[in-house]
DNA sequence: TATTGTTATACTCTATAACTATA
DNA sequence: TATAGTTATAGAGTATAACAATA
């Protein structure tokens, strides 16, 4: 919440905290979004970057981004996979794949396999270390998740992702 | 949906929808994201992704980005804001706005009054133009948002701005 | 001709350290 | 000494055009 990044409001009970303000006469001490925050989009993204940030954090000690992730997890599920069809399914751009996948081969985390039938193409597969890996990765990841809904029920939970892919649908046609 | 940008599931009736598949023995025809769709956090980035590019578009005949239009609007409903109560208010680092003040006051959409009380601080204020302008982008961006939720109610809406609230709370604290 | 992966490039967003001028 | 705004810089995500090898 906007409102609540004031240092007025910022924590404990307001009545019993007293901050000097910057001058209420001159400015304004408390910042008004009531017109940004009738939009859904205005709360995404700012509960996308506290994730984002928070992930970031979360994958810090694998040494994995988001992307990296991504990428290392859906290898692991579909050995074999090619590069164009990873990218599809991580709506990134083929160009940006490149520099990913390139990061996980350096780190031996996967490999490029030549396709004998489409020699233009590479069967992407996750080695040894990129399993064993993936799967710390994961349990920290599921640990990250159960801190963002700690306070979210299990049908709200569910609600907000069904909501979240109907967004997709709606928007990916426009 | 991940699953859905599969040639053979992407549009009408699969049944009837015959694609050249690249070669199903070798490598995998269906991307399996199964362990990526049990986070919320996966299909919050996927949903904003596409919310943000729609936006992009529907800020672009007006000259804005999301983070240029976020500012505007909280000048015009906040005469006399400072340029850190913004950077506070929209998240964003103190260096990162002055780019945004800057371009917003280069196009005369906004000025940077000194305030008399502390020679420091600048009291950002929207010009006529900036009103006008924030106005029509206002309006684009409600229709934008209309096409976001067209298929969602009320309640589920709620549930979602509630749940983003939640995240953040849950998060900022970590 | 079309597709796979690639290079190069550019723009945006985010984050930090260090400076200046005021307080 | 602390704060408001600034500069410089770096990292990461995203997007497009154009190329070589292959289909």
């Amino acid at each position: 919440m906007l409102s609540l990044k004031n240092a007025h409001l910022s924590s404990g009970d307001p009545m019993k905290t007293v901050i000097k303000e910057p001058e209420p006469e001159m400015g304004v001490s408390h910042v008004s979004d009531e017109t940004l925050r009738a939009f859904v989009g205005y709360h995404m993204k700012r509960a996308f970057n506290v994730v984002q940030t928070d992930l970031a954090r979360t994958l810090k000690p694998f040494d994995l981004r988001m992307l990296t992730y991504t990428a290392l997890v859906l290898i692991v599920d579909n050995p074999g996979l090619r590069q164009s069809q990873l990218a599809d399914a991580m709506d990134v751009e083929r160009p940006n794949l490149v520099v990913i996948i390139d990061e996980l081969e350096r780190r031996e985390l996967i490999v490029r396999d030549r396709v004998p039938t489409d020699r233009r193409a590479y069967a992407l597969k996750a080695t040894l270390a990129g399993r064993q890996l993936c799967e710390k990765a994961v349990a920290a990841v599921t640990a990250h998740e159960q801190r963002l809904l700690e306070n979210m029920d299990a049908t709200t939970r569910d609600t907000v992702i069904a909501a979240m892919q109907l967004i997709q649908k709606s928007l990916s046609k426009g």
